[in-house]
DNA sequence: ATGAAAGCGCTAACAG
DNA sequence: CTGTTAGCGCTTTCAT
């Protein structure tokens, strides 16, 4: 590790301006300062011109704290996500629509952990954030109550809120299973496997169960087909295995989300490319992949514009029923059209 | 897409508790709610039960716009990155060990747009963070030097600064090609080609820097070897053409960076597989391809402690020299060991 | 259109 | 060990 050391030392520090200073620098009155940083177009030109000077001169950036504490508002809204480390879809959306909107997203990882969920939003609770949008974990978010009765809009999404009443926006689980059944019957498939999350999982437990009904719609046994559990390689491997001695083995696969499709590959190795798999979300570098395998993705953009309108609507009329909006799955084809499990 | 109304109504809206409010119920001072929150071990038991449950019955969570405005510290570090939708591997790191200092982050992306960044940093300023961790992009970031004067730890990561004097934490990019070199050389390679980012970017300029110094080092041509310009499709496509249709072809390729390799490999498409590829920076889901390609890899963890460091010693000796710290980088051979370009 | 003054919720001197 | 009080920097009535 190489260190360079510049000789150059660093100036005295001067106390940062505040709002006074420039009020004094330009000879008015601190409203008139406050005003004008506000936008309010009555104020005069010339004084106008001699406050932008001094701001200028000083380099004078108001305080945001101070703002926010003297408005009520933020102009913020916080989330909580399973893990800010892999950017998560809606929130990337999120992030570009709320500022066109004013609002800044600030978000904070819960790792699926009811005790850091709580945390996170107690920390978002204090930063007196606008809004809280949930990725909820914990069995009971009833916690949740007195912050509601205090207008605080608070919003699920991905999965339902348990022990509280919440606008909620979810994804068509079943619907994007179905749209996976569609996808590979027509392609002749009917012995159609799945692995997947943990069915204590809100979404494992949804599409688990969309594959139990089309397994039935189709006629088929279930038996031996469906495998659940926490996404781990030796979980998926057994999965697998079982699924390739079962006496009458499978000809397609049905991942359950974009974890088990990365780890089913990986597992797969060098015979992914004889598989039909169809995976349960998309995600990054897929086409790179030989062959790429189809996907049902779901819909962020309309997930975060849904979300926002919520929002919208609780600020409107705090008082009104909560909703919950389900929003429709896309299959994305790839040339993943191998015929062997 | 489904819609779903909940008939229940939610209940009238309180007023937020403040510290008063608690003080009140408890019948004790604001002073010693103060010291209790702010873990004071001089609270009297039995007045420190009263308090806290009071702070339960009314729900009370301080205000941090409030506590933050009176303390000077935000205990919050603020950084600007190119985009905070692909979560910056140096950020993820900073993340958690600022965490373990009872420090926040807040990241925000510049796009690697001047402007951008610079609305970031105003932003960040105006939010009283405790330091600015900077990816720079500007021509001159002198813009700075008023907030440096005033004790503000700025920090440069990945690329210096420009126009102005900062404490700065890089990756040893030409070591890193050296180590492509070493790695590629011991397996026979002696025509080894580069295909990187635009050479305007720091880091674009001395890895295709770097990469000459080798082949000249080896006594071999640099002509034709090295392609370099804003990373698209087109260009990498066009770079990969040229050098196959060279007199003498390359036998190895070195890309300049992650972006840089997937879309060499993209363009690649099926004759991926009998290229040698050695890839600057490690990225995600590297493993499922085949042959997984061998990266030289930064040492974020490094970069990220080293940066937490810089701030904490900034914050002892304000004046200090600032300081240019260089951070190796690491071969991760992976099975591509191909011998055809 | 502008100026004086109150107060957002909290912490930290300073006395008791 | 506890209570009173003065701000942090800003917005915002309320008069002028």
């Amino acid at each position: 590790m190489v260190v360079a050391n510049t000789p150059g030392q660093r100036a005295a520090r001067t106390r940062r301006p505040t709002i006074v200073d420039v009020a004094r620098e330009a000879g008015v009155a601190l409203r008139t300062v406050s005003r004008l940083i506000n936008g309010d177009e009555t104020v005069g030109a010339n004084y106008a011109e001699r406050i932008r000077a001094a701001i200028d001169v000083l380099g004078y950036q108001p305080d945001e704290r101070a703002r926010q504490l003297r408005k009520s508002r933020t102009q913020t809204i916080g989330a909580t996500v399973r893990s800010i480390a892999d950017t998560h879809p809606v929130l990337r959306a999120m992030d570009g629509s709320a500022w066109n909107l004013g609002l800044s997203m600030v978000a904070v990882s819960t790792d699926d952990d009811p005790v850091r969920e709580q945390e996170a939003i107690v920390s978002l609770c204090r930063r007196r954030v606008d809004a809280i949008l949930i990725e909820p974990v914990a069995e009971s978010l009833a916690y949740l109550q007195p912050e509601l009765d205090m207008g605080l809009p608070i919003i699920a999404f991905d999965r339902p809120a348990k022990g509280v009443d919440l606008d909620t926006v979810l994804s068509d689980n079943r619907g994007g299973i179905r749209q996976a059944f569609e996808h590979l019957t027509a392609r002749g498939h009917r012995r159609i496997a799945y692995i997947g999350d943990d069915e204590r999982i809100y979404t494992g437990h949804e599409r688990a169960e969309a594959v139990r009904e089309c397994l039935r719609g189709l006629g088929e046994s279930v038996d031996g087909m469906i495998h659940t559990g926490p996404v781990r390689a030796e979980g998926v491997s057994a999965a697998l295995d079982a699924l390739h001695r079962a006496p009458v083995p499978p000809t397609a696969l049905i991942t359950g989300n974009a974890l088990t499709t990365l780890t089913a590959i990986r597992c797969l190795g060098s015979s992914f490319g004889a598989t039909t798999l169809v995976g349960f979300d998309d995600f990054a570098l897929n086409d790179l992949l030989h062959p790429a395998p189809t996907v049902i993705a779901q819909n962020e953009a309309l997930i975060s514009s849904t979300i926002l309108d919520l929002y919208q609507e609780r600020l409107t009329r705090p008082g009104a029923p909560t909703r919950t909006i389900v929003v429709p799955t896309t299959v994305i084809t790839r040339g993943h059209d191998g015929l062997r499990a």
